[in-house]
DNA sequence: CTAAGATTCAAACGATCGTTTGAATCCTGG
DNA sequence: CCAGGATTCAAACGATCGTTTGAATCTTAG
């Protein structure tokens, strides 16, 4: 049976190798605007491989976000549940899930040599993507980890209003989203250059003081802010 | 030759056409994703009215771009030019400076029936559009308003260092960003609908509260931070 | 009115798109 | 070893893309 075990290496190669080509082109080059042509190509497979492996190209865009999503919305839940598990009871303070939120994401970066950057550039680009089932899949699969980290916010900010922290968790959502897809966006606001490669762990301060401060700041004008029928 | 005075409203009633439609489907598609024979039925001119008009489809997007984001970038530094006149000599309050910055796209939002809010979306997305050219060109719209409000920001918070400033610009250009471009997003967040039509006055309001915060907190460890210039 | 430039029109251009096909080749269980 | 499913391959499919063309029509100055 398993004489030769190195069937199990060749048996997906091409599936990965497409997966990862889409990666960096989708990235590079958007959706439509690359070509099945094109990604074949640079994977070095054949033009038909696509739509024997995958179905169809659609179907290709879903696995490459589900290859690096589960895993990753996966992480940030076990992150949460160790958080709390370690906070016995009492709600953990807001920086810390702040963090644990953050982790997945910036863990990714520094995977620099792998698809890991490519994708998390590409994951910040969904969310405002013109195609609908882009955006459902993305929120599908955000959805589980979402709840849970509204969940964890709110008893650590019992004093926000429901609706409230729904726009501030949507606000730091857009900020995490925007900081790691439009990288080289950074210049346009000073001439700086994007000079150094990311330092996670610098971007991870940063990041965490400006939302934990946003995040934490009383409601202006509360009683003006809820009555809103 | 072409200094006659014609009558005016005919004149560019086709460009008008063009470019209206184009800011809608360009928003529901994206740029790859809006066919020429799509816009031009929808506007209700000839096929090659577009070539014969703006040259190319990049040459119309850049079109798009431009009657909108022109005359805003023009108000954004206006309104900072009046905070501080009115200021006279001392640094504006950062709360002063964000709603300065934040109005003339909240005033686009409210612009329902108009094409601004298609457009503020469709702008969100631009940010982190893969087409080089396309960020390119925003970015060199965005140039002028971003120094005058980096200098700004700059004395209104002299305390924090110039490298930190840039990125929490950043940020808050993100939350602005996605926020405006993600607007059935929130939904995701929580199982909240996107319920009532935007209140601008509102969303205002809310990030206001959450940039000012995420702007003026001290930075963490900043002398590590610092490291080298 | 007439001539000439500006604009619109139907039609077609070549290129490229995602996908399909059927034969060739590889791999593996028996 | 061989049979048969899995995979790869070159080639082609029909559709659609952005753009171009040249004649028809509209607009306006002289």
């Amino acid at each position: 049976m398993n004489l030769h075990l190195r069937t199990l290496k060749p048996q997906h190669e091409t599936r990965t190798r497409i997966l990862d080509a889409a990666e960096e082109l989708f990235m590079q080059h958007g959706f439509e605007g690359t070509s099945m042509r094109l990604l074949t190509s640079k994977a070095g497979v054949n033009l038909a491989a696509v739509n024997y492996h995958f179905g169809s190209k659609d179907a290709l865009i879903e696995a490459v976000f589900r290859r690096r999503l589960d895993p990753m919305n996966a992480e940030r839940i076990a992150e949460l549940d160790r958080l709390e598990k370690s906070a016995a009871g009492t709600a953990p303070a807001p920086e810390r899930i702040i963090r644990a939120f953050l982790r997945a994401s910036l863990a990714m970066i520094e995977d620099a040599k792998g698809g890991g950057r490519n994708f998390i550039r590409l994951l910040g680009r969904a969310y405002t993507e013109p195609s609908k089932p882009i955006r459902a899949l993305i929120g599908q699969l955000y959805g589980p980890a979402m709840e849970r980290y509204k969940s964890a916010f709110q008893r650590a900010l019992p004093e926000l209003a429901h609706e409230e922290l729904i726009w501030r968790m949507h606000f730091m959502f857009g900020t995490l989203a925007y900081t790691l897809a439009a990288t080289d966006t950074v210049q346009l606001i000073a001439g700086c250059k994007p000079e150094d490669r990311y330092d996670a762990k610098l971007l991870e301060e940063r990041l965490t003081a400006f939302l934990e401060a946003g995040l934490r700041v009383p409601a202006k004008a509360q009683s003006t802010v809820k009555k809103a029928a």
